[in-house]
DNA sequence: GAGGCTAGTGACAGCCACTGACAGTTGACA
DNA sequence: TGTCAACTGTCAGTGGCTGTCACTAGCCTC
């Protein structure tokens, strides 16, 4: 962020980006086109491929940082703590803490509805769901780590960190449909569906 | 199949599905043109699009079948059955009883190694889970019916069905890096993850 | 502070997936 | 056998994305 030139791009990069999800949730991502997007910040279509590897690319952009944020609070946790407890302090933990970091890039209230937006449209679901899965792959090489284990031979770290990532899949999936959207209650929301989960599993529902 | 002409579509469908799996498999699904397909088979590339709605649509061909089948698997479960035991029973037959669905539209081994190219293909693997999620619907909504829960009201029926389906992904992903893939293979690694899951999420992996 | 260097850009041409429109052809069926 | 409908090919166009090349503007050295 020395010289003129890099602050520049930055400033290039940082229109781009807030232009395109701007549009995105107004107007939906498959009718926005990239020429469009560059049009509104005054690039050539050819500028905006260089900032950004794909129209995709730019749509991940904030869900990047929370992914990066997550691992990242998942290094951190102590090693003595069981590999579940640690997966569910770590994502709460990071709901807590992730709205400074987005800030900085874009209002979170445009964060969240560009997540909205994610969820409801099927080619950038489908990419979602590819990145988590990339994300977990990354996740239970760490708990392996943690628990000293060869991943590719135990297969526990993948089920476990697997298992866990549904429920909070189901949880952003429930979230992104509703009304009440806010980070308190995705965090509130994920924190109860872990607590269901188990007695979901084993328990019998037609009983009281 | 009654006339010559749904006859002789059924013939250029077939040709069309036998022809882009057989490029897909042996130079890769991006170094392979619909064009080239639609030459192959000697008809129109807008001919290709009549038949399949896109380039992605041929390759899930037969993946809809399996998903199919394992869902009627599920549907004719007993219903007393608890809702875990309903769908481990339902993989497993369906594993047992696929290949015959298959092989009335291309040889199983062609299935097996597409299967493979969807796994290791960054495009097709995001689709593939899209797939799976909305088949996770599906099945989320007959669990639910059988227990007679509303799936908007009571999480359980989602949760249960997501965290099952995070093991099945995960052995497809196992499976489908290893050398030996047959159908086989996959229902015995299936069944024994099946059984290691339970004691990975509540066990204390460092001891004994 | 003049001049060379280079990162960043625009303009253009081209590939590929996909779509709409229209016209020609070929089976179905009376 | 002639009419109708289904199927297909051709063509033109859109949108995402890439390679190339020339140009400009900020950087850095002497």
């Amino acid at each position: 962020m020395e010289t003129l030139r890099e602050r520049k791009k930055q400033r290039t990069r940082d229109a781009l980006l807030r232009a395109a999800l701007e549009l995105f949730v107004t107007q939906g991502y498959e009718h926005t086109t990239v020429d469009e997007i560059a049009a509104s910040v005054d690039v050539s279509q050819r500028t905006f491929f260089r900032y950004f590897a794909s129209k995709e690319d730019v749509a991940f952009f904030v869900p990047r940082l929370t992914e990066e944020h997550y691992v990242e609070a998942v290094r951190r946790r102590p090693p003595e703590e069981p590999p579940l407890e640690a997966l569910r302090r770590s994502v709460l933990d990071s709901w807590d803490t992730i709205e400074q970091a987005i800030e900085r890039y874009v209002p979170v209230e445009l964060f969240l509805r560009t997540y909205k937006m994610i969820e409801a449209t099927p080619a950038l679901f489908a990419a979602h769901l590819r990145r988590q899965s990339e994300t977990e792959e990354e996740i239970a090489r760490i708990v392996a780590e943690r628990e000293g284990v060869d991943p590719d031979r135990d297969p526990r770290p993948r089920l476990v960190v697997a298992v866990f990532g549904a429920v909070v899949r189901v949880t952003e999936r429930h979230w992104s449909v509703g009304e009440d959207f806010s980070v308190t209650t995705i965090r509130q929301l994920t924190a109860s569906y872990l607590d269901q989960v188990g007695p979901a599993l084993t328990g019998n529902w037609r009983e009281g």
